[in-house]
DNA sequence: AACGTGTTCTGACAAATGTCATCGACACTT
DNA sequence: AAGTGTCGATGACATTTGTCAGAACACGTT
């Protein structure tokens, strides 16, 4: 029997998957969590095979849960599943130690089958996604550049950020400047579109 | 037997909820689709009961399929399921003759409760999201200034608003001032932002 | 010790953005 | 015919944003 932990947001989708899942024969979940820092601590109690998590979650991000499995539960497969095909986020599982990455555009049938074939030790992951992983190329932009860029989602101002990141509203121009020439875009929300796209965030 | 129209982007998301729906003694999927546009003219060849749109679809919006089936295909129930709990969302889909409004965080188990209440005449409608839609009162938006918000996201500049809008960019700017003022921030971005999330577009 | 890289800051400048008063054109009321 | 309202446009203005050069400091490499 193999024993599922699935980390999923959306109540719905959540629950159609288990149910789906514990359909299969050879399946079990033995946990769902709808948060990202639950993800951890319920692993360590329930030991799963297999953890099927989602990237964009309350509390923890689903890739540095991977990577936190990867370190206290080495023997527990991660399988990443996510809405977004970014480059960025797949480069960015596979460095976390994720067994396969599966977008949420893709039928239902080959979830079961990609769990398996993790289990069997083999990665999954979507061809067409990797080429694109591949030529994105690596992110460019420091640790400083992507904290300004962060704070500067939805409009915020050069002060707002400035104070959000402890800096001096001139460096954060610097940073913001430095972040839209290397995305080659014309303005702070082109840029942060961009490296979000990318998966630089 | 309720037949069941699926209207759903996301592969996973829509097979998930087929084949959970289809485990209802009293239900049959009688279609899927996952665009917009095939909503109406799929709706009108297969006759279902109940249609279960989601609103944010590549094509045709669900919320404009819903008037769409209102008008041609009117004894179809229709009942929208979306990510997002906007408050505008929410009325302009009652606007649009939706029998229910569900929100995809809530447990698997309510959907099929949800059709059957649909189908028997009811109003199926989260209590705390219908609250909010009342506080959030009207749009306050005229359609220019809803226009040039919506060519605004994403960081594009005057210029290439005025481009895409037909405007001089003067005037662009005069809207964009507008709709800062009536939505009550300070730039743009932060317009928009909160112009999506009340569901004024 | 010399070099490169990243961080933090300043000052100066040009360009873009947000605000406001005002104007003409047009469609409605009354 | 006069009044009212909306729409698109203009010009002027202050503020914000983006760019650039430079300076000081910490950190690693070589």
């Amino acid at each position: 029997m193999i024993k599922l932990l699935l980390a999923e947001d959306q109540g719905m989708m959540r629950g159609a998957l288990a149910l789906l899942l514990g359909l299969e024969e050879d399946m079990e979940v033995v946990a769902q969590v709808g948060n990202g820092d639950e993800i951890l601590p319920t692993a360590l109690s329930e030991r799963p095979d297999v953890a099927l998590l989602d990237i964009e979650l309350p509390g923890r991000s689903g890739l540095d849960a991977a990577a936190d499995l990867r370190a206290q539960l080495p023997e527990c497969r991660v399988l990443i599943l996510t809405t977004f095909g970014r480059p960025g986020y797949l480069r960015r599982a596979m460095e976390a130690g994720a067994s396969g990455f599966l977008v949420k555009d893709g039928p239902v049938e080959d979830l079961a089958a990609a769990i398996r074939r993790a289990l069997a030790g083999e990665r999954v992951i979507d061809p067409a996604l990797a080429a694109a992983a591949l030529s994105a190329g690596p992110n460019p932009l420091t640790q400083r550049e992507r904290d300004v860029l962060a704070a500067a989602v939805d409009g915020a101002t050069v002060a707002d950020i400035a104070a959000k990141v402890h800096l001096s509203p001139a460096t954060v121009r610097n940073y913001l400047s430095a972040a839209i020439g290397k995305t080659q875009t014309r303005n702070r929300m082109e840029a942060v579109r961009e490296a979000r796209q990318k998966g630089w965030l």
